[in-house]
DNA sequence: AAAAATCCTGACTGATCGGTCAACATAAGG
DNA sequence: CCTTATGTTGACCGATCAGTCAGGATTTTT
């Protein structure tokens, strides 16, 4: 976990009301600006609008735009990452994944400005969470998929490396909502918007995935 | 001349030597550029920098930074688009796909900084090429999605929706050129530089996609 | 209610950015 | 050769940006 970045928050004082409404709300303009501009593309006049006060009051609860910046990818992560430690390797691997699956699709229909947040991110070279990936990040991919491996390795699922399907189901899931703009070009519909689109997309990878990982 | 000027990127007077080289020089510093920081975040003086040249002569080729970035976006779409224009539909489905498959994974190790350059574009809403989208993109995937339509008619293919087998396509193979940040980070290597992970990306791509589309 | 702490803002600054311009340099064509 | 068209640059400009600051308003604490 990152330190907290808060200006108040980082002065060991406790937090006020005011101060926990403003900084939620700081954060929740910072994710849709962010999420559409990326870092160097967003500007803090932008947030503070979005936000509903003026800049110099946002800079009073983040200094800098950098704090803001990490304290929403930060916020983020947490839930973001939470599906993926759900996988219970003494539970049944179709149902398992079956889940895990359904949870981050729902999140790519639920929380789409939280994935673009993230993409952008790694996109440009995750300047800001590049050390967290290669530590917690790596962390929970090497652990899950060790409980890929066991599944494998006891036939209940077909020899696909585990690494590589985690990211193909990333991939897959997040496609959804990181190339929306795009399906909404092409079929007219978003997943985030048509519920019989997401159902589409919920079917299709259901079929790819499972067809192509569990046993015949 | 002020409007000879402004379009000489794109307008058919008899182009020099000079500028058909420096007109190159300026793309592919672009590329780079916009690849890696998206319009907003890049910087004019980056991409003059880049390509060796000072800013008011690359203003003197491109005018506007936005002619840069529509100049390297259009130049890029046509290579993009080739392979699935390739998909033939007198050919047999399991060889079509898999060389359609094995040709985006190939642009994802060779040229990721395009696949990134259309991600970023895609990712913050296409304000540049959304039209292009909905006309250009819409209609050659409309296309092969009817010739995927075709061959699951005639029971080559298992029941899936075409238009989202064609998504899926899309995020397995460019996951691996959008995300390199992070599987760099995760596994220590990346598509791009090593090839055994690129290896077991095609192999891991393959086995799901085909077991999870071919008929039983 | 008074004091103290917290919250908020208009006005500003220095830096950076996209883009211009006048003048100079080089190449092309006769 | 000389003339013309093309190529190149340093210096500059207005706009925008992140971040500051002094001081006033409001809330909390005593």
């Amino acid at each position: 976990m990152l330190t907290e970045n808060s200006a108040r928050a980082s002065q060991s004082k406790k937090r006020t009301r005011i101060q926990i409404e403003n900084e939620e709300r700081i954060l929740d303009a910072a994710l849709d600006v962010f999420s559409s501009f990326g870092f160097r593309g967003a500007t803090v006049d932008q947030i503070a609008e979005r936000a509903g006060m003026s800049k110099p009051n946002l800079l009073y609860y983040f200094r800098r735009k950098q704090d803001i910046y990490v304290a929403v990818l930060t916020r983020t992560l947490e839930n973001w990452l939470t599906p993926l430690g759900a996988l219970d390797p003494d539970g049944e691997p179709e149902a398992e994944i079956r889940a895990y699956v359904g949870q981050k699709l729902a999140l790519s229909r639920d929380a789409p400005m939280e994935s673009r947040l993230f993409a952008n991110e790694v996109l440009q070279g995750a300047p800001m969470l590049g050390p967290l990936l290669a530590t917690d990040l790596k962390e929970i991919v090497d652990a899950k998929a060790a409980v890929l491996a066991g599944w494998i390795a006891a036939g209940k699922l077909a020899a696909v490396d585990p690494v590589h399907l985690i990211f193909m189901i990333w991939a897959m899931t997040q496609h959804y909502a990181d190339f929306d703009t795009q399906i909404q070009a092409v079929t007219g519909r978003g997943v985030a918007t048509d519920a019989a689109t997401f159902e589409r997309a919920r079917e299709t990878v259901d079929q790819i995935l499972f067809r192509g990982i569990l046993p015949r």
